[in-house]
DNA sequence: TTTCTGTTATACTTTATATATAACAGATGA
DNA sequence: TCATCTGTTATATATAAAGTATAACAGAAA
């Protein structure tokens, strides 16, 4: 797995987890119906109890990103992912204002702050494991 | 004061009160120099903890906000701003990262996102109180 | 039957969050 | 001088979150 956790980080192991299973669908390092590590082994690879793995599982499974069957086990979300929300909306407009109040004060302008937005975009979507077929 | 504090938000108190107060000077709602409410009158205001008002006061100094004379008691930095710093731009890069990769799994395509942002950071700045003198 | 799976349960420790109360020293205004 | 307000520090308490440890269960697989 490419998964790295920081274990001196004040962001949650569960957090930092969640966070990159997203970036590793997004990025399509994983794709649908691909498979993840049982709780217990992942758990094992990264030092961090199962409780811990579950719980990020649990989230993503939760919030549709994930499917739990009990033969296949933990696997990518094959039948389509979740839609735009008003809640996921709400939350990115409460994050984004956040920083670019933030940034604004430290004197980066409109230009700097959509360019750094899009190259992140762009950099998260793009991974060089994608080929075009 | 325009301080509006959720307290069935998971979001910590002290966090919420310092992102209104860094979104009141993005805004120009708090100008430099401006003196905020003790600590103490702050607290009864919003219904909570004297210590709580006074975490999200020392952690906007910590950072270069504000500054707490015995005198003038707690104001807006008057003598510039703190500027973009590497660790600002990390924890940016961290957090639109997350929120990209979620938001192209849901579907929103690189120009939806940076519309998103660019909107944000515009109505982030511009408040109705600015004048343009 | 053994092994692996997710899942649930219980217990425990540590840290974060929030409040309550009190006290201190510097500054302010009557 | 005296009372009041300020930020600040200290102590204590309560609650929740985060993380770990251990154990057990039932379904599936070899």
């Amino acid at each position: 797995m490419f998964i790295e956790i920081d274990m001196q980080s004040e962001i949650p192991l569960y957090t930092q987890l969640a966070d990159q299973l997203i970036e590793g669908i997004a990025s399509g390092q994983l794709k649908p119906g691909d498979p993840l590590p049982s709780v217990r082994s992942l758990g094992a690879d990264l030092g961090i109890n199962l409780h811990t793995v579950n719980k990020a599982y649990q989230t993503l499974k939760q919030e549709g990103f994930l499917d739990i069957h009990r033969k296949q086990g933990v696997i990518v979300r094959s039948g389509g992912m979740p839609p735009i929300t008003d809640e996921f909306l709400r939350r990115m407009g409460r994050q984004v204002k956040s920083l670019a109040a933030e940034a604004a004060i430290r004197g980066m302008n409109e230009e700097d702050f959509v360019r750094k937005c899009t190259e992140t975009y762009r950099s998260t979507i793009n991974f060089s494991g994608g080929d075009g077929s």
